[in-house]
This record gives C-alpha cells, structure tokens and sequence, in this order.
DNA sequence: ACCTGAACACCGTTCAAGT
DNA sequence: ACCTGAACACCGTTCAAGT
C-alpha cells in the first residue's frame, strides 16, 4: 500500500524499542527478531530499517533505555537516601544496583548476550548510555578513596564497580548456586562492598 | 548415500566441537552456526544432531571445553608456583584468569552471549565443568579466611571470584576504556585482591 | 546403526513498486 | 518521503529414504 504515517519516525522508533524490549524481558534475546516486532507494532519490517536500523541497532537502543533507566534509579535513590557517610552510600548504590538486575533479569542479561559482530564499533550515543551509571557511581563515591592523584580514585571506584557487576550477575543467575548453598544475592553484595571499601566484613 | 562411519561417534563429537571452538574463537557465537560446522567437517547437519544434538548442546560443549582448559591452566600455574602464602596464590589465580580471558577474549565471551531458552536447564555435566574452576580456587584460598563457619569460608572466596569475574570482563573488553584511560586490565585485577584480601592498595 | 538430502518453517535484509 | 510485499540468501530442525 504504502503511506500510512500513522507516527512519526521517532514515535515508530519508541514503539520498536518498547516492543523488543518487552520481548526481551520475557524471553533475552533470542525472542528479539525483526518480524516478530515488525508484526507486533503492525509495520512492515522494511519500515524498522528505516526509523532505527537494523536488529543491532535495534538492540544496541533497547540496551541504551536499560542503562538509562538504571542510572535513574541510581540518582533517585543516592537522593532519597539524603546525607550518609560514604561507606553506607556505597551500600545504598550497591543494592540498587541489584534490585535493578534482580527486577529486570533478562532484559539486564541482553546487554551481555548481545555482542556487536567483529567489524562493527559501538556507537557515540550508546557509550554515554553506559557511562552515565557509572559517572553517578564515581561522583558519590569517590570520597571513599583518598588518592594523591585523580587517576587512582577513578580506578578504586571503576574496580568496585566492575567487581560489583561480577557478583551480581552471578548471584541474580543463580550460577554458584552449587557450590554455595543458595545464599541470597544481598549478602554477597555487602560482603564485597564491606571488604572493599571498609577492608573488613562483618561476618569474618 | 549414508553410511560414512570414518569416525566413531565420539570422533565425530569431538569434530564438531573443535569446529564450533575454532568459529567461536574468531567470530564470537554469531558465526557458529549448524550447517556451517557441517560443511566445515564434512557431514550433513543430521549427523550432528546424531552425535552431540542440536545447536545449545554444541555450545554448551564448547563451553565446557573452555571451561575444562581454564581449570587446567589454573591448576597448573598454582602447581608451578609451589608454596607460597596465600595472599600471594590470590594473586597468582587471579592473573591466570586474567591471562586466560586475555587469550580467549572471544571464546570466553561466548559463556556469556549464549543463554539457554527459557523453559530447558543446563545438564549435570555442564554444571560440572563451570564449577571445576571455582573449586580449585576454594581449595587453594580458603586458608585467606578464617571464618567460625565453613560456609562463610566459602562465600568470602566465591565472592572474590565472581567480582574478579567483573573486572577482567570489564577490562578485557575496554568497556571501562571511555572513563579509565585505557589502564591495563593487570592493574585493576591487582588493586581488587588486594583490597579484598589485605584491606588496602599498594597504590592508595 | 548411521548418514544424507530434501523439506519445512522460520530468519535478516534489500528493493522495486506503489502512494 | 514513507511504506509494503516479494525476493534472496541464509538459518535450525526433522525425517523419509538409502546403505
């Protein structure tokens, strides 16, 4: 037929990215496939290509809406959490950061099946999606670590925070579940961040 | 035709796997792919699916393999470092992992990019292998922590190896890079057991 | 018992043809 | 300028037919 227009090109591409993400939630990545959205939102998959691109594309912007929904969430609860020593505040980040993953398993779990094929490099757009967590991350907790230069804070947080990202996916998947006796998540959390940042546990 | 019989079954297996490997260690798991092993090996499809089955079973082999060889690695190295303190053997795993993630960046991506659809769970022998790792590490660490509780022991060093996990992740795959200017995976991998194990950095 | 090749039901992507 | 539907080149998987 053609001309239908019933959006515009950025109203076509919310309702792609919100389609494959809700797809995503429910079944990772593999659910994600170009005619099943196309088919959803009611578009030909011809007209995917024109408003974002293609299924790359499409996954780099469902992975960008993650990012940025956990970056809010970080800043909504560094303010609720109001005026706290530095240690307590890394604790605060570091199960909201949880609680995020927890919530959103697989959508979360996309930003680590996808992988852009060799050739291909991330774009401008999507690296600053990643890096707002992260900026949030610094900002609040880099009084933790007193360093005569700025460098080496930057890395003691960066550090805290890939550490972080390690525990947590591996507790929210369940993936040492074998060998450790279905502790919940939360206490490995604490456990690092204590140890990390304080050089001590309160179990040990 | 039918009937080839030049490899006996587990020939064949072992076939498909070191195909799969190869693909996956200089594509990433985009270019494995079913026909393409087949052509590669010179069987038809059916054949694998006759050996191993069909396309998650032959990832999680490749897995498991890769798995196996890290195992392997770290046992070695910590046989070759022979007796040492424990902080010190820490630090020995720790760039094993390193190294080993380093050399198979695309390989050991595929333990990540590839999730298993929704309703089927992974088989007693895959578990197996991704817990061979782990259990070397337990063994050579646990003396680092001192706990009233076996348990605690255990979660203080599973803790350790999912956050080191994270970092080398993180830093093999330049995913800090816009914010850390370009640090070397070793240094963050070092500033992380060191915190975690003696409470403070050499470099803070 | 093993193997093949065709068949089926899906893909991503492109693009001439339509409005 | 946008949209579609057909077409192309791939997939994974199954299975009758062959030895």
């Amino acid at each position: 037929m053609g001309r239908r227009s019933d959006h515009t090109r950025e109203e076509l591409a919310a309702l792609v990215v919100g389609s494959a993400s809700a797809i995503a939630a429910r079944e990772g990545l593999r659910g994600v496939a170009m005619r099943r959205i196309a088919e959803r939102i009611g578009y030909s998959p011809g007209s995917i290509y024109n408003a974002v691109g293609d299924l790359d594309d499409v996954v780099l912007r469902v992975n960008a809406a993650t990012l940025t929904a956990l970056a809010s969430r970080l800043e909504a609860d560094l303010l609720q959490a109001g005026d706290i020593p530095p240690a307590k505040r890394a604790l605060v980040l570091a199960e909201t950061y949880l609680d995020f993953v927890s919530e959103y398993r697989l959508l979360w779990g996309v930003l680590f099946e996808h992988q852009l094929p060799p050739g291909r490099s991330l774009p401008e757009w999507f690296i600053a999606s990643r890096d707002r967590p992260v900026q949030i991350v610094l900002r609040a907790l880099a009084p933790l670590f007193p360093a005569r230069r700025a460098a080496e804070r930057r890395r003691a947080v960066l550090t805290l925070w890939a550490a972080l990202q390690g525990v947590i996916s591996m507790a929210t998947q369940g993936t040492l579940s074998s060998l450790a006796d279905r502790t919940e998540p939360r206490r490995l959390v604490r456990l690092l961040v204590e140890r990390y940042v304080t050089g001590r546990s309160s179990e040990a």
